[in-house]
DNA sequence: CTGTTAGCGCATTCAG
DNA sequence: CTGAATGCGCTAACAG
């Protein structure tokens, strides 16, 4: 039933001028060029009355811009880390009345590629490259204007990356325990004390790792022990705990995410332990879970809304200027005080 | 560095033949209308070598497709639930080489008729409607083709739904228990037992219960009671439930929804209660925390991703037909069986 | 079997 | 101040 499209000549012809005329005039230019203010207000109420809208594709291929952008992510679904961080991306674009086209490779480079080309063959004006969870990626060459999401690239790039500061968060998770007087018997949960004990490929478990370390260390303060896991899931965070219970009275634990303290809070509670009254736990990533939990758990959260605004920001400022300086952007990651730290017993 | 793109005309050039004929054996044609398989091979190779792939923003405004849907949902990031039908229908859409743009309203009809002019403007081929959780909207007046998702249409419309099979799996709960060999101490929490006692505008809800009553009622099992609460939070599970606690000895509980259990889990260990030993529970929905709950949570699963696909597959089902007849799809929804459910104590 | 011609809807010189 | 003409890259009649 609904009629075709109204085109820029038929609101010319209904407002009885040149398709040139009416075209300045929705274009806005019509007062710099002094179009007659009579002509421009019979273009914009025929305008108004016919429902006119510029069809899109036409001015795409006509100025080779699109008002959209491409978020291209390994993974969207899993656990909703992706959701905010495109509802994020999303509401920047809209507040610069740009679309978005969404894609996943599920770590394909084949279906990377075709995903890509896909969307430079729709004439996107810039694209967001996204990973699932914090790492370094090879970033695929001759893409246009683009940036890096929760990703560093791992030979050199141009390419400006949005990450959380990840290792701003390990100092106020650190600086959480201190706070609130624990001095001893602060135990690890995902990562080992050391350094080197980290998962492969992790930059949050490394970066984390190195904030609480720093820390802890400025204060004197001794890590007493950690237990690593790869894939820190609730299973892995009950079993590192149980196992460390078997030899020591642990105070705190910082948990390196929350399903690991999950299985923390199981393990402990097993144990006849109280939360927080005998041990503090304090965690990372402020998953819905987090609030769940009880006690509700303190956590230092990750910032998933405002990396995606973050990375349409950078993309939209980055397309202004003539090269990109593969800038670095870390976004705080805030604590969420909550019920699971308290003083130590004395 | 990127050179200009390679256009249809580079490509006819460089091998030699007329736009025409590049066109035709670019769009594959070329064998039906018996181009010489010389020249064929000729532009093929061309095409390889100088890596050509037609703008799709011209062949838009040529052909007047575009090769693209649309995904307009109220809310995206609200838990993963929109993720998994997102990623459900961005494979569906990828084996169909179609891209998706995606979009949400936030519920401000405002903002739901840009995006939808905004896509429309794209020229793209259909719509998804998709809402977070079903519920009946009213369906906007002239989009193109299109489906609902998640969602049923508040006055009679031809467009087709998608929703999940809320009765089924009501009925497919309340078999669980049966099965296990429960007859009496059934309580509901989330709704009360009485058909009218649920939260306004939840069809799941409403379905639900109906399932329910049906399986109960054909087995002459009665429902002994139930606590309606409207947003289905885990505090309200908690609340329900101990105000179940102080006059009944529940023997089963279905739960409306697997947050509501996990309010449920916290209030039956305050209270002592063992589950599945002394309470089995039943749920729905399979977030991801049932299966991290101790002990695993069974529950009756929302297909989000197969709801997704569903939503794309009736979508280009219905593109080719001349009219849509506003049928309704229902989408199994799987059991988990898990650990929470036991035979009751004699 | 292949090339010529003509738009799709719009923005943009260039003349009036 | 406004209109005629041109082309973005591609497909599709219509000749040759």
């Amino acid at each position: 039933m609904s009629r075709r499209r109204v085109t820029l000549a038929d609101l010319a012809q209904a407002a009885g001028v040149s398709r040139t005329t009416a075209s300045l005039v929705m274009t806005g230019r019509g007062r710099e060029l002094r179009i007659s203010h009579d002509v421009e207000q019979r273009v914009l109420r025929a305008a108004d009355e016919l429902g006119y809208r510029p069809n899109a594709v036409s001015v795409g291929l006509r100025t080779g811009t699109s008002r959209t952008i491409g978020f291209v992510s390994d993974t969207v679904a899993t656990s909703r880390l992706a959701g905010d961080m495109i509802k994020g991306a999303l509401e920047a674009a809209r507040e610069r009345g740009v679309m978005l086209f969404i894609g996943e490779t599920e770590g394909d480079p084949e279906l990377e590629r075709g995903l890509l080309h896909a969307m430079q063959d729709r004439q996107v004006d810039g694209l967001i490259l996204a990973s699932m969870y914090t790492r370094t990626i090879k970033v695929p060459k001759d893409v246009g204007p683009a940036v890096l999401l929760n990703a560093l690239p791992k030979t050199a790039s141009d390419l400006p990356s949005i990450v959380p500061d990840e290792v701003e968060a390990g100092r106020a998770a650190a600086r959480v325990l201190l706070d609130a007087g624990h001095r001893d018997g602060i135990y690890l949960i995902g990562v080992g004390p050391e350094l080197g004990d980290v998962p492969p490929r992790s930059v949050a478990a490394r970066e984390r790792l190195v904030g609480i370390r720093e820390i802890l260390g400025e204060a004197g303060v001794k890590i007493a022990g950690g237990r690593m896991f790869v894939d820190w899931l609730p299973e892995e965070g009950s079993a590192a705990t149980a196992d460390l219970l078997e030899q020591h009275r642990p105070k705190a634990l910082i948990c390196l995410n929350d399903r690991l303290a999950l299985g923390a809070y199981h393990a402990l509670s097993d144990a006849g332990l109280d939360v927080p009254g005998d041990v503090s736990v304090v965690s990372f990533d402020d998953h819905p879970i987090a609030s769940w939990m009880r006690p509700k758990l303190t956590t230092v959260a990750l910032p998933h809304y405002e990396l995606g605004r973050k990375a349409v920001e950078v993309l939209f400022a980055q397309m202004g200027e003539e090269t990109g300086q593969g800038e670095i952007h870390r976004v705080p990651m805030p604590v969420r005080h909550r019920e699971s730290v308290a003083a130590p017993r004395v």
